[in-house]
RNA sequence: GGGCGAUUAGCUCAGUUGGCUAGAGCGCUUCGUUUACACCGAAGAUGUCAGGGGUUCGAGUCCCUUAUCGCCCA
């Protein structure tokens, strides 16, 4: 008999116990079993940027829950963990604290200091990240864990590169990328955002060259003049048609250009109808010079200052040429006006600083076939969306099949495994690599020198003295090697028995941002590396906001860190919570405040509170309008000062799971005290009680349920299910209606076996959204009953994470019987009103007597003691002669009616009014109703059930009605 | 500019192929320390389902449109 339970559940001791328990049994791994069906998921893999927030802890409770689910189905169940080196994020961060604390730019500490110092940043995040999992009850199988830098993940970017470049489905080309010269690299689109600034309009004309006409255009950056090839205008506009052909002159460089006509780039009604055309430094002229062959002229030096393409503006920030510019415009007689406006610029995520669009080499992956191969698996529903709906942002991206620009001018990640030969000869290179097959060459495009691709590194001399080998400068784009992560975790390109068995995995968990840059490539490279899709599900699941409405995320400030949550509401409750979040639809607003150490008043957080830095070295404080007091607060942005009382984030939201936690504490806890003497044996259907029979026909519907939602990724549903029969059902009223069975010795064995077999049952479901109270509570009910079950009563499995999810009893479920027992709870809820009505105590015994059918009361009678427990109201008499006493309170159910006699009690005018106020209601529904079935086009046109239960509920409410207007004519006579 | 989604009780959200007398949690009102639980129990109140059209016997649900908000792509 457990002794001492504590009236509420504590967290904290469980997780700490329950997780080590469970990592010393070795229950965390996953091993390839030929008699188990295998299941597996792939962690969307974390950034080492910084810490896991609640989007992660949504994102990673998901994926535990579909864990611990299928392992107690029966899966060999797999969560693959680790973690991603996040190419330029990573490097942005480490160089950006560099400067800030100690004035260093990566070139003052070269390329290898400076990876060390990020390898360094990687190891602190990694080990934070994987530990915020554990806290979060996370059942990864640890030893797996993998980064994308680590050798395995390098053997697979290395092997998938080469394979890549044999097949000539990598290249070398110009682009048009955004160049960040603060940095001094390129951004991806998704690095870039764009916003507003205070800029200018200026407006000036190009002579058009043996004329004297000019060209008028706008530009709000007059640099890039030096840089214009062309000058471009609508081919049907009538004022330029003339001079489509013809040249004009920039006047600052003495540079004659044609004048085009190209539809797409110039718009006749906008500004003069002319644009000017600078192909390497803007994309949409990009694309016209693509169309029209134009030459391409890059004017700028990778720090932003013009190079020496642009004679004596060589060595002047492009700011500062701006100016220069206008000024010689001005005095060349060719400016003709400027306004003030609002320009929507672009940013770069990491510096913050504008980028600048930028002509450079980069690497390549073709997608054309590649594209359509991955098109190809989700059309025929080989992959899958859940919702559906997102397989279309997949395969709107897809469809583009634009080549994947995939090096980055970075140094924090996986080098380019290419070396570059000027000198050697094809003779050369084939004595030297000709019999290794895990290097390859090629000439470039414009055949000037080798391309050699090598999956390990080469030394640089292996071609002898005489040819040096230079390797490329670039790294990989960060996505690259995530796009290997379902196969190469795995073990690829080496035959490994784990490949084998868990791969393809099946359902990858993720929010719908990443659909085109992750989801996408990982189908891609999982079917040309493997030849087999990579998962066959995608659970598509919401992200989580700020109170604002704005999604949560690392670089803005306003993450709430799990560990907050988890320490102040405990991870099931805050399991529990998120998952009950998940739906198909919602994004999910999460508004917090901070708990003022002092007096524990929450003080919601503002935008301001987000945006917050240490300024001058002084940490940022919270003001308590309360007690006034101010102090430290958790940040993405700094650490408190160690030893200051700290105002933590917490969110009332999360009260939800916590205080269900409670309610199964205590359930169970009533359960425990109750089950002295508990002995297993077997139960017949004979020995079960109506409430038995009704919370089995409950607790297998609600298993069938679960089983249901989880299969279709629907948690917040499941968990509605749950606590619904946890709460409303179990709690309310089964317990409720055996107490006074747990008191009888003869009555006991019953009610115990089945409270067991039930609690048993509840606290499987849990277990996947609640894994450390479920388990708790197992070991507690183990010590107690650990034999159990009622028609062949077993010792159940020590632990609940091996224990088998419950299955579906059939012959336990029956409708009729769950109809009748909702007539009882009608009738007790009716009489409880009638108690609260008119003030009577809950200690004060009451009659009831029912007027209705035989059958109706026959039942009645099964069940008064129940009346008696529940409302503490004795069923007097029930059946067709029962009369109305004087001086009564007053219920109608439709087929039954309710009289508790209160003489005395009842004041007969406050009783009228209620009754006639209800009398209105159901008059307000039977208009409602009739008219429908008056109605002939509803009569004939609606199917027929639905027409018969118009007609049942009508008779039903008119019944009511006739009771109810009976009843007041007696109230009138009393 | 194109696509996707959202708009339901004071707040946060459910509402599966149209059948609804529109639900839940929190909050609110009234009562209650009955030996599981005050992180509780009992009983209640609360809605022009964003606005406007349409389809239908029937629309929160389908179609069109307007407004606001969010995200993705260009």
């Amino acid at each position: 008999m457990a002794t001492e339970i504590p009236k509420n559940y504590e967290p904290a001791e469980a997780q700490e116990k329950w997780y080590s328990y469970w990592e010393e049994n070795g229950f965390f791994n996953a091993e390839p079993d030929p008699n188990k069906k295998q299941h597996t998921i792939m962690i969307p893999l974390p950034n080492v940027t910084g810490a896991l927030h609640m989007g992660h802890a949504l994102n990673g409770t998901v994926q535990d829950l579909l864990t611990r689910w299928r392992r107690m189905q029966g899966y060999s169940a797999l969560w693959m963990p680790g973690t991603d080196h996040a190419g330029i994020a990573t490097q942005a961060v480490v160089e950006r604290r560099m400067l800030e604390e100690e004035g260093l730019t990566r070139h003052d500490i070269g390329r290898e200091a400076l990876v060390n110092r990020i390898w360094i940043w990687k190891d602190s995040f990694e080990k934070r990240i994987l530990n915020q999992l554990k806290q979060l009850g996370a059942s990864c199988d640890w030893r797996r864990t993998r980064f994308t830098l680590d050798e395995v993940c390098s053997k697979a970017v290395r092997r998938t590169f080469l394979k890549l470049f044999s097949d000539n489905l990598i290249f070398r080309g110009k682009r048009l990328v955004n160049w960040d010269p603060f940095l001094q690299t390129a951004v991806a689109d998704d690095e870039v955002f764009h916003e507003e600034v205070d800029g200018f309009f200026w407006r000036f004309n190009y002579p058009v060259v043996d004329s004297d006409e000019s060209i008028s255009f706008s530009t709000t950056r007059p640099e890039t003049m030096l840089g214009d090839t062309a000058v471009c205008v609508h081919p049907s506009d009538e004022r330029y048609k003339h001079l489509i052909g013809k040249k004009v002159r920039i006047p600052v460089n003495g540079k004659e250009i044609p004048i085009i006509a190209d539809a797409l780039l110039a718009k006749m009604d906008m500004g003069t109808g002319a644009v000017k055309v600078t192909p390497a430094h803007d994309p949409n002229d990009y694309a016209c010079g693509l169309r029209n062959q134009l030459e391409m002229i890059n004017i700028l030096n990778p720090d932003g200052t013009l190079n020496n393409n642009t004679g004596s503006y060589e060595g002047l920030d492009r700011y500062d040429a701006r100016t220069r510019i206008v000024e010689e415009m001005q005095e060349l007689g060719h400016f003709e006006d400027v306004e003030e406006r609002k320009i929507d610029l672009a940013h770069s995520d990491r510096s913050k600083t504008p980028v600048e669009p930028y002509l450079s080499d980069q690497w390549f992956v073709a997608m054309a076939d590649l594209a359509q191969s991955a098109i190809d698996v989700v059309e025929d529903k080989k992959v899958r969306f859940f919702p559906s709906r997102y397989s279309k942002t997949y395969l709107d991206w897809l469809g583009e099949k634009r080549d994947w620009c995939i090096s980055r001018q970075l140094w924090w990640g996986h080098r380019i495994p290419i070396w570059y030969c000027s000198s050697c000869t094809e003779e050369e290179l084939k004595a030297a690599f000709g019999n290794r097959d895990d290097v390859a060459y090629q000439r470039d495009d414009q055949d000037r020198y080798w391309l050699i691709c090598s999956e390990v590194d080469l030394k640089g001399d292996e071609l002898g003295p005489d040819h040096q080998l230079t390797q490329d400068e670039d790294v990989l784009d960060t996505w690259f090697s995530s796009a290997l992560w379902p196969h190469a975790t795995l073990g690829w390109p080496d035959k490994t028995e784990s490949l084998d068995y868990f791969y393809p995995g099946s359902v990858l968990v993720t929010s719908r941002d990443i659909i085109t840059l992750w989801v996408a490539r990982m189908v891609l490279t999982g079917l040309y590396n493997m030849g087999d899709i990579p998962f066959k599900h995608v659970c598509i699941h919401p992200k989580i906001l700020d109170g604002f409405g704005q999604t949560m995320s690392k670089s803005k400030g306003n993450g709430v860190d799990p560990l907050d949550l988890i320490g102040k509401y405990g991870t099931d409750a805050v399991r529990f919570t998120i998952a009950s979040f998940c739906g198909e639809t919602q994004d999910v607003r999460l508004p917090v405040g901070y708990e003022c150490p002092h007096c524990q008043e929450i003080i919601p957080q503002t935008q301001k509170h987000q945006k917050l830095v240490p300024a001058g070295g002084k940490k940022p404080v919270v003001a308590c309008p309360k007690c006034k007091k101010e102090s430290q607060f958790t940040s993405a942005w700094f650490q408190p000062d160690p030893g200051e009382p700290v105002a933590k984030v917490v969110s009332d939201r999360f009260e939800y799971g916590r205080n269900f936690c409670n309610k199964l504490w205590n359930a169970s806890r009533f359960a425990f005290i109750n089950l002295e003497g508990y002995t297993p044996g077997e139960v017949s259907n004979d020995d079960l009680h109506l409430e038995d029979r009704w919370i089995l026909s409950r607790l297998s519907n609600v298993t069938e349920e679960m089983t249901k939602y989880l299969e279709r990724y629907q948690f917040d549903a499941a968990t509605r299910a749950i606590r619904d029969f946890t709460w409303n059902e179990f709690c309310d009223w089964y317990l409720e209606m055996i107490k006074h069975r747990l008191r009888d010795d003869q009555l006991k064995p019953v009610a115990q076996r089945v409270l067991t077999i039930v609690l048993d049952s509840l606290l499987r479901l849990l277990h996947p959204f609640a894994p450390f109270i479920t388990e708790e509570l197992w070991h507690r009910l183990g010590e107690i009953a650990e034999v159990r079950g009622l028609s062949k009563p077993e010792k159940v499995s020590e632990s609940i994470m091996v224990a088998s999810w419950p299955e579906v009893h059939q012959d336990w479920q029956d409708q009729k019987l769950e109809k009748r027992f909702e007539r009882l709870q009608e009738t007790i809820i009716a009489v409880r009103n009638v108690r609260a009505v008119h003030g009577i105590p809950p200690a004060t015994p009451l009659k009831l007597s029912m007027p209705c059918s035989e059958n109706v009361a026959n039942e009645m009678k099964d069940v008064s003691t129940q009346f008696e427990n529940l409302s503490k109201t004795m069923l007097e008499s029930a059946g067709m002669n029962v009369e109305r006493p004087s001086g009564s309170a007053s219920f109608s159910l439709g087929d039954a009616d309710g009289f508790v006699p209160l003489e005395g009690v009842v004041d007969r005018k406050e009783e009228l009014d209620r009754q006639q106020k209800e009398a209105e209601k159901i008059r307000g529904f039977i208009s409602g109703h009739s008219k429908k079935l008056e109605n002939e086009n509803f009569v004939s046109r609606a199917p027929k059930e639905v027409v018969d239960e118009v007609r049942v509920t009508l008779d039903g409410l008119k019944k009511q009605l006739n009771s109810i207007e009976e009843i007041i004519k007696q109230l009138e006579e009393d």
